[in-house]
DNA sequence: GTCTATAGGCTGATAGAC
DNA sequence: GTCTATCAGCCTATAGAC
């Protein structure tokens, strides 16, 4: 009995699914240009054709790879929005969930992709439109109203917010970094960074 | 009058230079993978057959970028334990000159390229010898001497100094990625990342 | 010292067998 | 769907003219 319609294409899904993830562990570590599709493939445990039967480009991939990042880490601050409690504790629970989630797991991976696609011109073209859209919103700027909030109700120093998001983000951007160049580095405590806000 | 040895090794090691600053320009922004020879020649108006000339490949030229920059970072670290002052305030001096050299100037161009050469795999061999190697002392337990120093006198809050040096480090970096990613962004004051120490 | 031309190798992408 | 063989283009590095 063949395979009903439904099912090719969740059969075809896992094994894109298979290619992506591959994908983002090799291009995580060695960059998108480094990268050749055999790398990609030997990852993933199949021939370097069959990746072109599942994705057109190196860069279709590495594309697809740089949005799903942004998805999540806007995921990531939406929710400390809907989070109960005041503005710090939103604050502070989100960056418990970050450095959680970047001491395990391929979440930091997903973080390098970011940082590689922002940093880099070495980028496919869509990749750089994307994030001078409107679609993308930056971290940073996602900040913002959570630290006004917390200022008016003088939980947060009163210092520019935007100074403040940028000290925030570098911390974690710069962590994400430290945790991939040296793996079993301590997880400092999400109360150390929160103190830039007291 | 031909010139004499002295200039001509005088004028070669000026045109070196040239190379390796257009080189810089280019890594910098691009990753060494992704940088051509003939990206390098343009940068610096020459023809990419001469870089060849110079050095003998893309390789060599990014290596001495990496132990620049190394040299670099050290050399800002011991700077500051030769400050006057007690432990905070060479820490404070230490911030205050880096976020400066950060916002002017090239200085962040190297601190990007070490980025790069610790978190890429696609780095020569020989910059991966380099970094493990004794002669590289990273910046992170180069600070760590400066904070256990604080506490004992107590000024530097009582956590573990390696988590406080990872944060702090953590900042610095993802500062500098910050910065490249949008330049005019504005330079938060040595104060704010202060505070993690207090 | 500086350039242009080119060799040689590698890799992204495709074609076609199974 | 999956593989192997191959094409075409690009890039590093060299050779050789000026």
């Amino acid at each position: 009995m063949p395979r009903t319609e439904a099912q090719n294409i969740k059969l075809r899904e896992l094994r894109r699914e298979e290619i992506l993830q591959a994908a983002l562990n090799v291009f995580s570590r060695r960059g998108m240009v480094a990268t050749k599709i055999s790398d990609i493939a030997k990852e993933a445990n199949l021939s370097h054709g069959l990746v072109y039967h599942y994705f057109q480009s190196k860069e279709e991939i590495f594309t697809l790879l740089v949005k799903r990042a942004a998805e999540s880490s806007g995921q990531i601050i939406e929710k400390a929005h809907l989070q109960e409690g005041t503005a710090l504790e939103k604050l502070k629970w989100m960056t418990e969930q970050i450095l959680y989630s970047l001491s395990e797991g391929q979440q930091i991976l997903l973080f390098l992709i970011m940082i590689q696609a922002s940093t880099s011109d070495a980028v496919p073209e869509e990749v750089k439109r994307f994030l001078s859209s409107e679609e993308f919103k930056s971290p940073v700027h996602g900040l913002i109203p959570l630290i006004s909030e917390g200022q008016q109700c003088n939980e947060i120093v009163q210092e520019d917010p935007l100074k403040l998001a940028i000290s925030y983000y570098s911390f974690i951007q710069g962590f994400a970094i430290n945790k991939l160049q040296w793996t079993q580095c301590p997880v400092p405590e999400a109360e150390i960074i929160m103190k830039i806000f007291k």
